[in-house]
DNA sequence: ACCTGAACACCGTTCAAGT
DNA sequence: ACCTGAACACCGTTCAAGT
């Protein structure tokens, strides 16, 4: 009784590798990382811990297929004029897609896609870096450090948005006390700025430190030194 | 007949927290973080897993412990001159301490730790910014950008360095074929670079970045950027 | 071909009971 | 006070056997 055009009348649904990965990143973001298990995985998709090997050849490997997909959400803004807007726009479109999951940075993290959403993404940015005349050795160096402060940045948020048990004091906290308790003048009066929830600002601080260091490199740091830094630099006395 | 100055005899040797530590950064640079077990570490100390528990109330407790005591190898050089060459000697301190034990950018990049080493490092970081002039602000957000930096850059070092299983190939050479296999002209070029093994390069130039960012920002982005971008950006269109 | 059942070899953590 | 023994409630992964 079972007609060969409708193999499988009788189970609910079969396995594939997309379902799977989009019903992973729900469970994600109900339970978070530690609690995402292959088990629970398989229990949301009605079937055992077993079957989904037939799909991945391990955890890991859903976790990098994970990754690839939610690099899929990035879209940088319509279009930015210059390089460098260009080049926030996809910093910041990174950051957006990380924090669009719970522990999205440390998915992102804890993997190396190789696929096609995560490499158009370095496409792009190496692009605009080329195409604004960056030398290949500057752009790919500029793509490996942009990814990885958005990818620390993004760490640090998640951290910190993350549910903090019953007693226990949050990091703010915890910091704030430890500072005061020692010898520590100048993390004191910082403090504020660090215990601080505004993380658009602190990201946007790091963006600008990366793109004027960049602009300055770009227009050969040589010649340019004795414009902005006349007097602000103590000579470094020759031997 | 037990004698009560020497309370336990019988027993090799007593835990404490210190000598713990210690045993457990051991462990680690030998099997690595994810077979660093509570049941491993005891049967080292010989003792049980549960004994440990006395000591840390938890895993992650003990974790903060190793990364707190990792910062206590920090030591910048002797004296820089300037504030940018004591920040420089700062960032590569971490990244040494950081990358003197396997695995030890993930653990520090896991945990939160509000002990003497890490305050002490941060006070550093953030005298130096002080007493060259920047804000409270900067100071602070640099601190954080140093830190993420110096973390994602160590953790992309020491994830490379891994030791692959048997027949896979290693993320050099899957990104090369995953590259050549695609249209991307633009990180084909680049690939190079990215598959480099020379890390010390790849910080410096990300250590250049930010230092340079920070020096037009001490030094007022407005009435300098003239100098600089002479003609070298398109100007945004009003509307 | 795809999934189940059941097992293997582990985990972190707790806690009565011993010494 | 400090540790053991033993358990609890799980893990990721494998693989014969079913359908």
């Amino acid at each position: 009784m079972t007609s060969p055009s409708i193999p499988s009348r009788g189970r609910p649904a079969r396995l594939d590798r997309a379902k799977t990965v989009e019903t992973a990143l729900e469970l994600l973001d109900e339970v978070g990382l530690e609690a995402l298990t292959m088990r629970r995985l398989a229990e949301r998709l009605g079937v055992r811990a077993g079957a989904l090997y037939r799909h991945f050849t391990t955890k890991q490997d859903l976790l990098t297929a994970m990754a690839e997909r939610m690099l899929g959400d990035v879209q940088a803004s319509p279009e930015a004029a210059d390089w460098a807007g260009r080049l926030r726009a996809l910093a910041r479109a990174l950051r957006r897609a990380l924090l669009a999951h719970r522990d999205g940075a440390r998915v992102f993290g804890g993997t190396h896609s190789v696929g096609p959403h995560t490499l158009a993404f370095a496409e792009s940015v190496v692009g605009v870096l080329r195409e604004a005349g960056f030398g290949d050795e500057d752009a790919g160096r500029t793509l490996m450090t942009l990814v990885n402060f958005t990818l620390g940045h993004t760490l640090e948020e998640q951290a910190a948005a993350a549910p903090h048990e019953d007693g226990a004091p949050d990091d703010p906290g915890r910091l704030r006390s430890a500072v005061q308790a020692g010898p520590y003048p100048h993390l004191a009066a910082t403090v504020p700025v660090l215990t601080s929830a505004d993380f658009d600002a602190h990201f946007e601080f790091a963006l600008d430190l990366q793109v004027e260091g960049l602009r300055r490199l770009r227009s050969g740091a040589e010649w340019v030194l004795p414009c902005v830094d006349r007097g602000a630099e103590k000579r470094k006395a020759g031997p």
